[in-house]
DNA sequence: TCCCGGGTGTAACAGTGTTACAGAAGGCTG
DNA sequence: CAGCCTTCTGTAACACTGTTACACCCGGGA
């Protein structure tokens, strides 16, 4: 019934695949190639091995999607929060989601689509909850405040994910601004600019930080 | 070379299908199955034609996809602000573009894949351009606050679009929050509460626009 | 020796996007 | 009128996808 751990003691003929192997195999094809891009005939023929083996050792493609979300949810268990004010501590726990969600930007859809997404920001809503207590908030305004930033955070990581998969975006911002007749001639060209993400989240995430922490 | 409009003086035969209830009945399979369940055959069915008779008329998947992108681009070309202070207007303006957006969830990921979300946010861009250096903000610091506004409401959409198609949430948030030990319980309720997305998004736009618009 | 079960392979099913090719049907020119 | 040309449709195939029914091999236990 449970699962068949194959490093156990008796391997009566040396499989020619593990589970282990085939779930490795079908990070790294992901990795590349992104989800679309796995398919279970490119898994089998990466390890030298028939389709029916790939479908022996983790039942489905479904299912093998599934096993590596678990992985990658329990991967994420406790994020550090650092800094001394509340609004320093909640802007690193923010940081610190994005860095991670974004070392495996392929699997953040798929958590979603498995439904898996709070059991997946659970941790991360612990931190943030014990932090936004700590600055004072309670009750529903601390509730609001908590996904105010999960959604913040989460959905600029999505919006980062769609244009990094996006190679070339064919009337660019940057021609378009270009060609914009405009008043204010630096707002233009500095709207020409590609997006330097990592500044702009941390400053989008703070402007919503110190505002939500503050009394209104 | 160009396009071929039917409805232009000279059908020979009345075709049995033409180009634009090809893309009308495109758009109800989207609208019903999503883009995964749009299939050429299924389409070429719906329409009592074979299946090259689509690929005649939009030649492609893929130039079907583009056309309807591109309708729907074209759809929001002007949105307009109301209120009278500046933090009023580009609320507002966020809001817009909001409701705008949610009337098609299946198109916004499309978008993107084309690479052609400059093109579709250059309107929202425009006038969020207009409010804010009405509010006195200029140069690279208006930039920033543009891109920080358009992130905010495009992913606040993609993770609504995202729990929106995910239809039961295995351990949901409820489950978990009342399962918790805390010190706050009223927070913990509220936490288990499911997620009135309308009046989040407008509490923490206006708090992000907020903080955005004041001096620092 | 026989059997059982873990692990693998062959070959097929239905479904997908796409296309080479054969037509049908009307308008135009000879 | 014949012939051709463009527009539009259909048949049938290709390669690819996920999935599975079935046969097979082979080592260990009885």
């Amino acid at each position: 019934m449970g699962t068949v751990t194959q490093e156990s003691a008796k391997p009566p003929r040396a499989p020619a695949v593990t589970r282990r192997a085939v779930l490795d195999a079908a990070t790294r094809l992901i990795e590349q190639q992104g989800v679309a891009g796995l398919s279970m005939r490119k898994l089998a023929a990466e390890l030298g091995v028939a389709v029916t083996s790939i479908y022996w050792h983790v039942g489905n493609r479904e299912a093998l999607l599934d096993e590596l979300v678990q992985e990658m949810v329990h991967g994420l268990d406790t994020l550090p929060a650092s800094g001394t004010t509340p609004t320093a501590r909640v802007l690193s726990l923010a940081l610190e989601l994005r860095r991670v969600l974004r070392a495996h930007p392929h699997l953040i859809g798929l958590v979603n689509e498995r439904g898996l997404t709070p059991a997946m920001f659970l941790p991360s809503q612990r931190a943030l909850v014990a932090e936004i207590s700590a600055a004072g908030l309670r009750g529903t305004r601390a509730a609001e405040t908590v996904r105010a930033l999960q959604y913040h955070v989460i959905g600029f990581i999505l919006v980062e994910r769609h244009t990094d998969r996006s190679p070339e975006q064919h009337p660019s911002a940057e021609e378009l601004w270009l060609a914009e007749p405009s008043a204010d001639g630096d707002l233009a060209e500095a709207l020409a600019t590609p997006v330097d993400a990592d500044r702009l989240f941390a400053r989008s995430t703070e402007a919503l930080v110190r505002s939500l922490l503050a009394d209104q």
